[in-house]
DNA sequence: TTGTACTGTAATAAATAATATTACAGAATG
DNA sequence: CATTCTGTAATATTATTTATTACAGTACAA
């Protein structure tokens, strides 16, 4: 569905790991991003269910990462983002009085999930820590 | 960006290869995916580029595949169909000011080139052949 | 040769999804 | 108790997908 969420994410995890022990404004990761700062606090609510940020409220507020980014792999960040699978697509209803269409959805989501899983293996070998070392 | 197609894309060779040595119609095609003709069409144009399908115009044309099932796989396919990297996002345009954002989308590019590489390579161990055999 | 049934493609419209904006309640601090 | 954050909802804007309309071109067949 949304891929760009994938990139924001680590964006903001990437940041977050940048400046540990610190607690970082909604307002500093949106201007690094460049998106909006109630999008990055809304993508970070999301974060925040998958134990990936915590957060600090009131005036010295801020975000920090929720565990150690060597105990973040970027699968995990996947999995917290994704919301459909990666080769699906939105609207999919094909005619059931078709013999193939009838059955395709079955074998796509069968299909699709084996080539996740290819995928979320590969994410699984780096770790957010390793990721943010790359950054000179 | 659309992975969508992905599944459009699929849904057309599949059925093609179901009715080998038949002309098939993009209504027919655009009837079991439930989807507009023109856009069966419109995809169908990528995949010929591709080698993927032929089609014949005139009264009796149609579609069928650009060659034998066995020798398509569903990397093809992707590869097709792929416009932009599966992680990826549309409007990415980080900070240049910022340290971080000045050189995430090369440490992203990288990133998504890799997991794209072991998604395709998931996808090359299957040919649309062995695909169309799991439909009874 | 001419009507028919297709492909091929462009241009436009409609629907959907992503992102931005506005607004404001609530929390912590000084 | 004013300030500066988070948290979240509601709405508006923009971008992307998909559908629709239109029509030129091709091949066939009556």
């Amino acid at each position: 569905m949304n891929n760009g969420r994938f990139s924001i994410s680590l964006h903001i995890l990437t940041l977050l790991d940048s400046f540990p022990n610190e607690l970082v404004s909604s307002e500093f990761l949106a201007g690094s991003i460049n998106i909006n700062p109630v999008l990055v606090r809304k993508e970070i609510s999301n974060l925040k269910k998958h134990g990936l940020v915590a957060s600090k409220e009131g005036k010295t507020g801020g975000f920090m990462l929720g565990r150690p980014s060597k105990q973040i792999r970027l699968s995990d960040i996947y999995k917290a983002v994704r919301q459909a699978p990666i080769l699906g697509q939105t609207r999919n209803s094909p005619n059931p009085k078709c013999l193939i269409g009838k059955q395709i959805n079955k074998h796509l989501e069968n299909l699709f999930d084996e080539a996740e899983e290819a995928l979320i293996k590969k994410l699984d070998k780096t770790t957010l820590s390793e990721f943010t070392n790359r950054f000179s």
